[in-house]
DNA sequence: GTCTATACTTGGATAGAC
DNA sequence: GTCTATCCAAGTATAGAC
């Protein structure tokens, strides 16, 4: 048996990782606390204890609760942005648009991504300075709406009616508002009934605005 | 100058008239601590600072923060709904339905009633048993829009594409969502900018889906 | 880097004087 | 009915041991 040198076993780390591994804990439980006990309820204690681990590491690895809830914020943007871009670049027709926006509005209240937007944005008010952080970080949302609406109405009439800008607007605020009634009633059927409506109607549009 | 009876001006009140004035200031302190540092920061001495009068009170006229709180969101609740309700009559086509629906963002923006409410959907997340007591008050608004929506429509050939119930939906998703947008970073054109955009579609639907 | 312990602050809630 | 005073719980943040 050995008995000098570092141990190394599969769950042994170095300090540099175990370092990264209680970050990625407590960003994880961020997301978690944001998600089931809001904004209000998203203490250094109650972070800590999802990620499990001690409360005074968010102020050593963050510096304040605050901050934590923004690297969060971060780390689901980052994710869905990637997820969603694959999945949006392959809409070519409004009707594709529409089930991929059914399938990432699925995805996201189960996984409880845009709850977490959510919170930051409302909560916001009760920070001073927050706002703009948060703000900044939803910009690129509407970037990818956007992009991916003039990706879909491309060389279709439907583009002079409905500028891609302004439709982005409106899908982000869409998300927002069926994303708040969905998770305050626990039911995500009139939003799933609104994305059939919605494809029904893409249907027409395709047919009738036939690209070159 | 008198020196005995009840001394009477017009400042003066009765018992009973005293506390219903502090019930009202307490409630819209309330209402602008929610607006304006948000649930999380909507606290009872927050709240009693803004109503003028002590913090116990809250205790003492309200039992808790949170009856307080949802105290000030039927104050909200019902002096809009009577408003919308008698701008909302009046519309017979979509494109009074739109200049109505503007009229009520803007209002409400400024006065921060949807904040209100947005407030209490998310914080709620913080409160057990707040959701559904949030849910219930919520449920009206849905109802005013649906028939809103029903009394623009009706004898049109929209109605048969987009059923009024859904679009109900939408709209109030719709609101919060914009509501959300604008509140964050404080500018409405990009909001301004669609009920602009949807009265020129309601405009065509107007003409071609001519009422009998 | 992580923990325990602790100082300090804020907030919910109650008791009792007025 | 309203206020002062106070208790207690929870939260932010820091110091210091390991």
């Amino acid at each position: 048996m050995a008995t000098s040198g570092p141990r190394r076993t599969t769950t042994s780390r170095g300090r540099r990782e175990r370092s990264a591994e209680t970050r990625k804990a407590l960003v994880a439980g961020a997301v978690d606390a944001l998600r089931e006990v809001g904004f209000a309820g998203a203490s250094a204690r109650e972070i800590a204890s999802r990620a499990g681990c001690n409360q005074a590491l968010v102020f050593y690895h963050f510096g304040s609760v605050t901050e934590l809830l923004l690297a969060a914020l971060d780390e689901v943007s980052a994710r869905r942005l990637g997820a969603y871009a694959d999945l949006l670049e392959q809409a070519t027709a409004l009707t594709d648009l529409i089930d991929s926006a059914r399938a990432i509005f699925t995805e996201d209240l189960d996984a409880g991504h845009v709850a977490v937007l959510v919170e930051m944005i409302t909560g916001a008010q009760s920070t001073p300075g927050l706002g703009e952080q948060v703000a900044a970080r939803l910009a690129p949302w509407r970037d990818l709406a956007e992009s991916a609406v003039r990706n879909a109405v491309a060389g279709s009439p439907v583009e002079l009616l409905l500028p891609a800008r302004e439709v982005a607007h409106a899908v982000v605020a869409g998300f927002l508002g069926l994303e708040l009634l969905a998770s305050l009633d626990g039911d995500r059927t009139a939003a799933l009934d609104l994305f059939e409506r919605a494809r029904l109607i893409a249907g027409l549009l395709d047919l009738t605005g036939g690209r070159t």
